[in-house]
DNA sequence: TAAACATATGAACAATTATTCATATGAAAG
DNA sequence: CTTTCATATGAATAATTGTTCATATGTTTA
């Protein structure tokens, strides 16, 4: 072992000695932290509010269901794009769908979707 | 102009038949539409959210302002992987710091971070 | 059944992004 | 002033992702 590498094992196992007056609150955090998964599960959810098609897209079907050509029409977005933006959003059961003849209509799958929108919204304009 | 390129010309410059049903609330929509840029904040604000180790910082600073080695600790994250990423949130704003002697002690930036947060942890567990 | 319309999808490409490694800066202690 | 600790940052790399193009699927109408 090379004498770096002596150095970067030590930094491994020693733990930083600052911490003195936030110690015992991080140990209580951390006994009640959520999961990975859990975290994961959350960031793939905002994730998909994360992109601005997918906003644009959610904003629309937030003011009520419709379908593919009448987004396409309304965002200025290839129709392919849209519907591959659908497909991820529909995986992430942000909105369902149900067919109607050629067409295919969309639509929020929860209340939920709206009101973190909402409030994502009243964020930025702050 | 080859017969194919005239047929994609002809595809962009005639719209949708479809619509029908929906026409006239998309134009309706559509004269109430935000504006590109508010689209882009909006997505660039859940963008910040839409990661695993920007959400574990954003939960652990939630529970109340720390520095920067008690969330290496907190999470199994490397310092510099922390720190880069706190220096998102910091531009994003969702975050803020202070120095204190040799620490930065960093913490949310208001409540609405925390608000969205929490509707999005209500959200995943339906 | 063939043509027209609405939507979906696979492959390719470009762009963005998160992490790592090495090192720099900044503050405090000796 | 040198060392040590805490944090920040630049460059490189690997992985993810959004769009486009071409084409496929599915549905209706002539």
């Amino acid at each position: 072992m090379s004498e770096r590498e002596v150095e970067k094992e030590k930094i491994k196992t020693e733990h930083s000695e600052c911490g003195g007056k936030y110690v015992e609150m991080v140990k209580k955090i951390n006994d009640n932290m959520p999961c990975e998964e859990e975290f994961y599960d959350l960031s793939e959810l905002f994730k998909m509010l994360g992109d601005s098609t997918r906003v644009k897209i959610l904003y629309a079907l937030s003011q009520g269901e419709m379908c593919v050509c009448d987004i396409v029409e309304l965002l200025d977005v290839t129709q392919s794009a849209v519907s591959h933006q659908l497909r991820l959003l529909k995986q992430a059961r942000l909105v369902k769908y149900r067919r109607s003849g050629k067409s295919a209509i969309y639509s929020i799958s929860d209340d939920h979707v709206y009101t973190i929108l909402s409030m994502g919204m009243e964020h930025i304009s702050e």
